[in-house]
DNA sequence: AACAAACTAGACTGGACCGTCCAGTCTTAT
DNA sequence: ATAAGACTGGACGGTCCAGTCTAGTTTGTT
C-alpha cells in the first residue's frame, strides 16, 4: 500500500522526489552517527526539514527506514569496489605488483574513510537485531571484492606470473593483510582518516609480503 | 561517596562480596547480549537476583556499571593473550614456525570465541560514546599482543633465524593475516564459533606466508 | 537485646520516544 | 472552481526506562 505512493510524474525524472531524498539523507546521517537505538524519528524528520508524518508515509516504520538506508549506503560505498576489477580481469600480461597495489590503494581509500567506517560500525552493532542487513553488507562488499580478486589471481597463476594454488584463500589473505593495526584503530574510532602516505605504507608492506609468499 | 561502600570485612577474602559478583555477572551478560542502549537496569537487577537499589548502591549509574563491566571483561579475556609471550621472549634457539603457530592458535582461539566477539562488537558500537573504553580495550589487548610479538621477532632477527628489519610493522602484519574472512564473518555474526580445524587452516596459511616474506 | 548497615520489593517521577491522528494548507490536474 | 493527494505542525496515547524514594526485612556485630 505505502510502497510507492508517488505517481510517475515525470518518467525521465530530473530529481526523483526531493522530499524522499531529504529523508534518506537525514536518516543516513542520524543513523550512522548515533546508531539504530539512539536515533530518533523526530530527529530524522527535523534534520530532513520534513514533518514526521511524511517520514512515515514514505517509510512505514523505523525498522523499514533503517533497512532502506543501510542497503542504500552499502550499494553506494561498494560501487567503487566492485567496478574496477571487472575491467582488469581480462587484462593479461600486466605487472602483478602494480595491479595489486592499485587494488589495495583503492580498497583502503574506500574502507578507511569515515562513511565506510560509520556504516561498518552500525552494521556490526546491529548484526544481532538485523542479521539480513549484515548479510547484505557482506554480499555487496567483501564477497564481491574477494570474488574479483580470486579470479584475477587465477589469471596470474595460469599466466605463470604468480604461484596461486588456491586463489580463494589467497584473496582472503590479501585483504586480511590490508586490515592491520590501522584498520582496528579506525574501527575503535581511535585514529582519524589516514593520509595517503599512511595508507601507502600498509599497501607496500602487504603487497611485498604477498608477492614473497606467491613467487612462481 | 559511593565508590567503595563496602568495609574490609575480611582482608583475605575468599569471595569478595557475592552480591557484587552477581551484579557484575548479570550486567556482563545483559550488556554484551543487548548493547548499552538496549540493556535495562531492571533487567540487570532481575538477572542478578538483586533489587535495583542494590545495583545503584554498588555502581552509581548505568554508565559507571557499563565501564566497570567492559574493563573487567577486557582484563579477563586478554589475560591469556598477555601471559604466554612473556615466558617465550627469553627462549632463544626455538623454531620460529612452531612458535608463531602456537601464538596464532592461541590468538584465534581467544579472539574468535563468542565472549571476545560480543565484547568487541559492543566496544566498537559504543566507541563514539565511550572513547576511553575503546582505548582501554586496545591497550589491554592488541597493544600488549603487538608489543610481545615485536620483541620476539626482534630476537629471531638478531639470532638470524628470520629477517625482520621492522619488528613493529611485521608484528602488525602477522596479526592482520590472522584477521581474515572468517574474522569478518564472525564480527558480522554470520559464522558460528569455528572448529579448531577451521582455525588451523587460517593459522597455517598465515604462518607460511609470513615466513616466506621474512626468510633470512 | 539492641542497633546499624545492607538489602528487598515496589511505587513513583520525569523524560524520551514510537507511531497515530487530525485540522488545515498548498499544489496540481481536471 | 473543484477535487485529490501530499505535506505541515502539533497534540496525544502508550510504552519504556534511569534513577529516586519509602517502608519493611534480613544480617551481623556488640
Amino acid at each position: 500500500m505505502s510502497a510507492k505512493p508517488r505517481l510517475a510524474e515525470q518518467e525521465f525524472n530530473p530529481e526523483p522526489d526531493p522530499k524522499r531524498r531529504a529523508i534518506v539523507g537525514a536518516a543516513t546521517r542520524v543513523f550512522l552517527d548515533h546508531g539504530y537505538g539512539a536515533a530518533s524519528m523526530d530527529a530524522i524528520a527535523e534534520t530532513a526539514g520534513v514533518s514526521k508524518q511524511t517520514v512515515y508515509s514514505h517509510f512505514g516504520s523505523k525498522e523499514a527506514l533503517f533497512e532502506a538506508i543501510i542497503e542504500d549506503k552499502c550499494n553506494e560505498l561498494f560501487s567503487s569496489v566492485s567496478m574496477p576489477a571487472h575491467t582488469l580481469t581480462a587484462a593479461d600480461g600486466l605487472d602483478p605488483e602494480k595491479l595489486l597495489k592499485d587494488i589495495a590503494k583503492s580498497f583502503l581509500l574506500t574502507v578507511l574513510a569515515a562513511p565506510s567506517m560509520a556504516l561498518f560500525r552500525v552494521v556490526i552493532a546491529e548484526s544481532g537485531r538485523f542479521p539480513e542487513l549484515a548479510e547484505a553488507f557482506y554480499r555487496a562488499g567483501p564477497a564481491v571484492a574477494l570474488d574479483n580478486l580470486a579470479r584475477m589471481l587465477d589469471d596470474f597463476n595460469e599466466a605463470g606470473t604468480l604461484s596461486v594454488p588456491d586463489p580463494a584463500s589467497s584473496a582472503k589473505l590479501f585483504y586480511a593483510m590490508l586490515r592491520g593495526d590501522l584498520y582496528i584503530r579506525r574501527l575503535l574510532d581511535m585514529a582519524s582518516d589516514p593520509t595517503s602516505a599512511e595508507r601507502n605504507a600498509v599497501v607496500n608492506e602487504a603487497v611485498a609480503a604477498f608477492l614473497a609468499a606467491h613467487a612462481p
